[in-house]
DNA sequence: CCTTTCTTATGATCCGGGTCATAGGTGTAT
DNA sequence: ATACACCTATGACCCGGATCATAAGAAAGG
């Protein structure tokens, strides 16, 4: 289970809206609130609907039979989720839950389908997102087929400073993660994480202030 | 290395042209001739051509430093690769090499932009197939990243079934790989695949034939 | 404030799958 | 027929990361 801090901006970069408000308006798609913890769509359920996050932030994740949590990915403001399953025609491989109170818009597929074939600009953005999340499955199935820890996290990392805002001066940035979180994401063991973070930090490869990871 | 076996029927259903030849003309696409082993990309390259077999076989992979190979794919007759870098605007994260002498088809980015606008139905198509891959990535990842040999293998296995065309009549099909390409789908080494095939024979999940896997 | 629940942390143990060595089987090319 | 390159197969060994136990720090909520 996730520990509940604010991990607002990440994994993508932010401001990135794929469809604008007065489009869903246009379109007539529901803002639905959403409480923290509440489920939006469990593994197995159909794909019916179009989801983009207005405010908080979905997770998307599976947990195996012992209990042990994926995560396949964090979805924030602007971010929409759950397409895959929907263009592709399959149920949802995964669990869709929200970290946070928030907002989230559903619009029907058939609404959404007429919505990219007005807007092909619009299309074009949700190829690029596609694209850019097989990308990043690609990377984390490398590192996870045939890398160690270290490696592993190096990787992870290195992905996130590139996605997070950089504060201009600062060379290093903080990483707004758990050791558990970074263990679900690269399918590692928290305790791995915990000793792996350590010797990274004996190597020069980061630096640690308080329990904070510079990286 | 992969072993050239014939792997022609595979990973997705056949006859499934993403763009037909037609169009391909109507926009002036090349058809190129490649031998076998022949590169057609690497990793590290900028994507800028939009790329679908005609003939022949392409697989896509990764070598990590110590030579071992990870499949990202194989792709057939009628498949499109590699528009992951070009639409998402990165480089290509792997290798594509001809599995066999074959016809590739190849357009520059912006004609095959153009091609999109004008054709939504073909456009949606690509949705789909971008789509089902990234259900595909998720599955392997998510085997990789918790389960053991045995059930990395079952899904892998299962996954394959569905997409071989069956033959009518016959409640299992004859897998058409090698222990070693398994291997490099699952991360797996080949001594591991091996003792696992055994086992799972034991255990009745599948039956040999010689060497041969039903499945 | 205190309690709860999540975090980070560290040591001990264990075992599954990687690694290495060796060998026989199978298909293709010359 | 022979050679070669890849395949399947099996045993021995070992090590890295999972697992389990335990505990102290930090944050959230009443």
């Amino acid at each position: 289970m996730a520990y509940p801090i604010d991990l607002s901006n990440f994994l993508v970069k932010r401001n990135k809206k794929l469809i604008p408000i007065q489009l869903f308006e246009q379109f007539k798609a529901r803002l639905v609130n959403v409480r923290k913890g509440q489920i939006l769509f469990e593994e197995g359920d159909p794909a019916r609907d179009f989801y983009q996050v207005e405010e908080g932030q979905v997770k998307m994740y599976i947990l195996n039979p012992e209990g042990q949590e994926f995560t396949q990915g964090f979805f924030n403001p602007g971010e929409s989720f759950g397409e895959p399953a929907l263009l592709g025609g399959f149920n949802y491989p995964s669990n869709a839950m929200a970290v946070q109170k928030g907002k989230v818009w559903r619009l029907p597929k058939p609404e959404f389908l007429q919505l990219l074939k007005e807007n092909f600009d619009i299309h074009i953005k949700l190829n690029e997102v596609l694209c850019k999340r097989l990308q990043y499955k690609s990377m984390i199935l490398t590192e996870v087929s045939s890398y160690d820890p270290g490696h592993r996290l190096n990787t992870l990392l290195k992905y996130l400073k590139a996605k997070l805002p950089k504060k201009t001066g600062e060379e290093k940035v903080m990483i707004p993660f758990t050791r558990q979180q970074m263990a679900d994401m690269t399918g590692l063991r928290v305790e791995t994480v915990i000793r792996t973070i350590k010797k990274m930090e004996k190597e020069n490869k980061l630096k640690l202030q308080g329990h904070k990871i510079l990286f």
